[in-house]
DNA sequence: ACCCAGGGTCATA
DNA sequence: TATGACCATGGG
């Protein structure tokens, strides 16, 4: 009951967030991949270099010249290998017939076909399941073990794996709605609390806060 | 000048 | 299995 009761905290803090912000499964797709240990802002101007440039379709993408491709993903940093790994999820995804192929798939079989492209981790293939496929898939990320462990509810040396499942038991009663809010505000929380740098993510989750001394 | 951001892969031990 | 190097831009 604890995971909940944080999930009410921060939603009662910040409101629904409403993600992710993009237009379509496929924007969410392309989004989860440019955004890689990289700023939301800077996929932003990637995603607008993309659209400027006409090449915003899983074809387009897999017959662009790997140079302008690139050119274009160069606000959002890595642009090079980035401009690999979306091909090679668009022609995965072209592959599979794209959305209307993959949509009535297994969430665990679907899992493990995103795995399987290179260029897409565990968080990459979490952020889709959920934001573009609407899976009640949990996603963990860096704010999550941090904030989740300085509370205490969970070991912060526990893998990928094991987080999710704890993530994914403790909320199974849950809906996906709530999945989908979570990791939005989990995300919008690490930002808005810590602009000031004191690493205190814990502080206004916990009664009684005023900001003192709980930084770890 | 330094640190970090809505990670992942690959080589090494 | 577990580190470390590498990828690279833009904001604070």
């Amino acid at each position: 009951m604890r995971f909940k009761s944080v999930y009410q905290s921060l939603f009662k803090k910040y409101g629904a967030q409403k993600w992710w912000p993009a237009d379509s499964p496929f924007e969410v797709m392309v989004g989860a991949i440019l955004t890689q240990n990289t700023a939301w802002l800077n996929v932003e101007r990637a995603l607008d270099n993309l659209k400027q440039a006409n090449v915003f379709s899983p074809q387009k993408i897999i017959d662009s010249n790997h140079d302008v491709l690139a050119q274009c993903l160069r606000p959002s940093g890595y642009f090079n290998i980035k401009a690999k790994r979306l091909k090679n999820y668009c022609e995965w995804y072209v592959g599979q017939n794209e959305y209307t192929g993959l949509k009535h798939k297994r969430s665990t079989s679907l899992r493990e076909m995103l795995l399987s492209i290179n260029g897409v981790g565990p968080e990459t293939a979490d952020d889709i399941l959920l934001y573009a496929f609407n899976r009640k898939i949990f996603v963990i990320d860096a704010y999550t073990r941090r904030i989740f462990s300085r509370l205490g509810l969970v070991d912060a040396s526990l893998d990928y794996e094991a987080l999710r499942t704890i993530f994914e038991t403790e909320l199974e009663s849950e809906t996906v709605v709530l999945f989908n809010e979570y990791h939005a505000l989990i995300v919008l929380h690490a930002k808005e609390v810590c602009k000031k740098k004191p690493v205190c993510e814990v502080c206004c989750l916990q009664r009684d806060c005023e900001q003192k001394g709980v930084a770890v």
